[in-house]
DNA sequence: TTGTAGGCGTTATCAT
DNA sequence: ATGATAACGCCTACAA
């Protein structure tokens, strides 16, 4: 002990790491650390992690098929002792072939071609829950804005919304159905025309969060305070808008928490068949998603949306 | 070639690694990755990085003064090629001391104990920029809300806030500054106080988005939108908020690519005498930072506030 | 208890 | 050109 400081002695990890044949690192590959949904999960990853003596080391795939093999690649050649994949690319066939033995638990969607481990949020139940809620508040005319359609995710929402709607008698309008596209700035354009419509709608539920900012923003430019709205996933500001945005939200720590724990679990040599996990959902109710259907285009005062308290329902 | 997909042969990068004697890794240790200015900053990084050839391994310290050396001192124990350092405890001289020779560059505020290359941002000046524009707009009663006192970045805000005013031959007043909160919670708490004081203030100075989010839900709970605001940091749906938020914003993508590029340069083995580099800020004006002095407790329309696009100064 | 040899996979060096 | 060998720092195992 008394040499370690004399000679200022640090042990060499990645001398041990080659010895041991093992590292106490986990490798995690997400499409973008800017999505505050994703910065959430990865925080949870990287402190469950520290928590259980490993380090994680992060990289970003982009939405880009392509990155996703090379990033992983490079993440496995590092030894590190187990994956925690966000799925991108078409296909994860290439672990099984490649890193067969390297733990992986994917995170938010479901991986393709393999089977591992997969934490997932129970995205058709919460498409109906927000769905329905404003169903139940008198709506028939709600719009589906967010894509982009080959999204396991947003699929899945859409399936949620559109039972709400067939469990409800009403009938699905392809005409609301604005999945195309997929930064708010092109959700912003969408919503005008949704406005437009001979049967206009009265009602939005977006199905991510920058579907939800592209909406608000829009809403806000037209002075529209009156087009009722439910979102999936939460953000900062939801709850200071004008009206407070309802939302349903899930809760990143959880999902990120999940899959260290799943993933520690296999490295520790855990050998039962490959398990999916679905988190729940919970409805944010803030004020938009209260809203009744206007009689043409009356506006809510702004005082009459008084806060409250967010109400977990 | 043949051989390599035969056999399934991977490079093991750890050997590799111990072989060479260095790790094309770099080190970030960030106070929080929930915080969406150091999300940026860590998505700039690892992709400046990894167009670089190199990959990042990221911890959060958290603000607590404890942990920053526990974990630096692990990433470098794992022979990273160099760090990045957000620095949170008192000192920094531990890196001196026991890791002499591994390049450091600090972010967002300078080291203390030791000297690094540093990238910070003109923190003084940008909040100079927005006081000055509340007072150019008439008002005299700003407070400056957020905290905590210690920081680093608050201090130099503080001073830009300070003098504006004294430039404006406005007298300082202690009852204005508000700067005891960290969470928006706390934020909220203290912005009725401000408004009901015999002189109330007309106009709110934030000192980073998190007093933004609380001063923005406070203003929202007791329905003024006649206050003006202008927050340091941008953030997610302050264009949509009524009225929009005018902001001073940094630029943290180019804040990381700096970091990454100063780094590189240390790590191919330049030897100049550690600098600092001020990055400017910007006034993005929006609405909320040009409401003139209210009369009372008149409140502004709603539709007055029109939206514009962003106007960056 | 204390000491020493061997090998993890790679690369650099030296010999063929 | 191709091949053998040593060494990076650590841990384990076995010997003294």
């Amino acid at each position: 002990m008394d040499a370690i400081t004399r000679l200022g002695y640090r042990p060499n990890l990645v001398a041990r790491s080659l010895r041991l044949g093992r590292d106490n690192t986990l490798g995690i590959a997400v499409t973008s650390i800017t999505d505050p949904f994703f910065a959430e999960v990865v925080s949870a990853i990287e402190e469950t992690a520290r928590g259980h003596g490993f380090s994680a080391i992060i990289s970003c795939t982009g939405e880009s098929d392509g990155a996703e093999e090379t990033i992983v690649s490079g993440l496995l050649n590092r030894q590190v002792a187990g994956m925690i994949v966000v799925p991108t690319g078409a296909d994860q066939s290439y672990l099984a072939r490649k890193y067969a033995g390297v733990p992986v638990v994917c995170v938010d969607r479901p991986p393709v071609g393999i089977e591992c481990d997969t934490v997932l949020v129970d995205n058709e139940g919460g498409a109906f829950l927000g769905t329905n809620w404003l169903v139940l508040h008198g709506h028939r005319r709600i719009a589906f804005v967010g894509g982009p359609k080959d999204k396991f995710t947003i699929d899945r929402r859409r399936l949620g919304y559109s039972r709400a709607l067939r469990e409800a008698g009403i009938a699905l309008d392809p005409e609301l159905l604005a999945d195309v596209a997929i930064l708010p700035a092109e959700v912003s354009a969408v919503i005008p025309s949704l406005l437009a419509l001979s049967e206009p709608i009265t009602a939005i539920f977006t199905s991510n969060s920058k579907a939800s900012l592209g909406a608000i923003d829009a809403l806000h430019r037209l002075g529209r305070t009156d087009v009722a709205m439910v979102g999936f996933d939460d953000f900062p500001t939801a709850a200071s808008l004008v009206p407070p945005i309802t939302v349903v939200s899930q809760d990143p720590f959880h999902i990120g928490r999940e899959a260290v724990e799943l993933l520690l679990h296999r490295i520790a040599g855990e050998h039962e068949t490959p398990g999916r996990m679905l988190l729940p959902t919970n409805l944010v109710v803030r004020g938009s998603g209260e809203l009744r259907p206007s009689q043409g285009k009356a506006r809510v005062s702004q005082t009459s949306t008084k806060h409250k308290s967010d109400l977990v329902v």
